[in-house]
DNA sequence: CAGAAAAGTTAGTACGTACTAAAATACGGT
DNA sequence: ACCGTATTTTAGTACGTACTAACTTTTCTG
């Protein structure tokens, strides 16, 4: 016999970092990095889309395709994911609750970083992406009420609140927009600190008005009105600002 | 053969956690959270003593001996430590670098969640623990900055500089003044969040000035005066107490 | 609808970290 | 010098995570 270990008692979880939660009542749950990561990048997946793929994941963790396919199998027996073979994958209610703990400790980590720290908007997302997994509830609550409870992190993104609820809004693309249309940036969609400095140096950020001036055939600029200037950009990095369409 | 794979390419080093350093100029030297604490103990080892014990590791980690002798084979590995057979490990420069950074990682965690977040002194110590191991140097000096620049944590330890210089000072214990002497309160040593509290809530904290009035025998309680309050505390609660002997 | 491409899974391996049990070494005291 | 205890190391195992190669299933496409 192996010594009565992997029984019933749960050994401790290697690897998982204890963050302090985790208490008696009822799971401990306690989850490495990764498997945290994973359940992240799925939230998303399926928000934009439907169920999330094994190479879509592979793709936005740079994970090859087969290691996601063995840490599905394992959240699945953790019973955060249900995995339709060779159809995707979606979290159950535990798992999403655990995904929007983690969104929330992330985005709580970035507006504080920009807010009381001198971080610039494209400069958090790595450095929450690591913190987000170390911090306790108890340091993002701290935070959050040093900021007044913010509902938004730097790149317009909506914090979901302590219980685990987000408002999810569904906006149109900077891109999408019709010449002449005016519009609110309520957000930068993408993680590319490079496109988010680029928006950043045009004026290019949350809460901003912006009229579109102009496009041209063949997937040409954009001209956007943003404050006094007019500034063209490309389709591409267009795409990436969602906007709240406005009344005249 | 298996690939042209574990030859001489560091492969991405699993499982440690980028934290934004690692740059190319000479080494990457990306450590796993583990590494890194097994590193710091030895270093608070080396200095209360000789050699850090495989044994005293053991205990201070929590980890069972047998594991630690395998972590140091590896840390010795990577030019870290230096293991003298069945002699006990000592850091080599290295090693002791990849420490103070990590000290001082902690140390200015510390003083920022205290002085910031509104954290007890008693309660920041777990906090750190994690958090030290996420936070990049440019989180740290940003922190430093918004403080700044201390050279004391909030339990009086010395902060590394930036370049790993430490100003170690050998200070006295509480429990070993004679009475009738007057000290000042370096700091306190002990991880130990009920101790901290425990002292705290009598007025002794770094800075403070401190008087012996008597003290029992048979490891009796030492009568202190800690302001214009007279406090009794055990010998093994006043020798956790470093201090600095002072003039009349 | 057949065949190819794409998507996903399995098999086999590696490595870091931890554990227990057992063996080796060191050391203090007689 | 010898013995028993304490300390340390080795051996063998487990598990999370990741990789490549090979296979299977699904989905396009002509
Ligand atoms: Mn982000
Ligand atoms: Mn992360
Ligand atoms: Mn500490
Ligand atoms: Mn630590």
């Amino acid at each position: 016999m192996t010594a009565a270990r992997a029984v019933t008692t749960t050994p401790k979880r290697r690897g998982a970092v204890s963050r302090g939660d985790g208490q008696p009542p009822s799971a401990p749950l306690e989850l490495t990095l990764q498997a945290e990561d994973y359940l992240k990048a799925i939230y998303e997946l399926e928000r934009e889309g439907d169920a999330a793929g094994t190479n879509a994941l592979a793709d936005r963790l740079d994970i090859a395709a087969a290691s996601v396919s063995g840490m599905l199998q394992r959240l699945a027996r953790l019973g955060l994911v249900k995995t339709e073979r060779y159809h995707g994958t979606r979290l159950t209610a535990a798992g999403r609750a655990v995904a929007l703990q983690l969104i929330r400790r992330h985005r709580i980590i970035e507006s504080y970083l920009v807010a009381r720290l001198g971080f610039a908007w494209d400069d958090v997302h790595d450095e929450a992406e690591r913190l987000e997994h170390a911090a306790s509830p108890q340091l993002i609550e701290a935070m959050a009420r040093v900021l007044g409870n913010p509902t938004a992190d730097p790149h317009g993104a909506p914090i979901p609140t302590a219980s685990g609820e987000i408002a999810e809004r569904e906006l149109a693309s900077l891109a999408a927009l019709d010449v002449g249309a005016s519009a609110r940036v309520a957000g930068v969609n993408g993680r590319d600190p490079r496109l988010l400095r680029y928006l950043g140096e045009r004026g290019i950020r949350p809460g901003v008005k912006v009229r579109i001036e102009s496009r041209e055939p063949f997937d040409g600029p954009i001209v956007v009105t943003v404050g006094r200037e007019k500034q063209a950009i490309s389709p591409g990095a267009a795409a990436h600002v969602r906007v709240e369409p406005k009344a005249p």
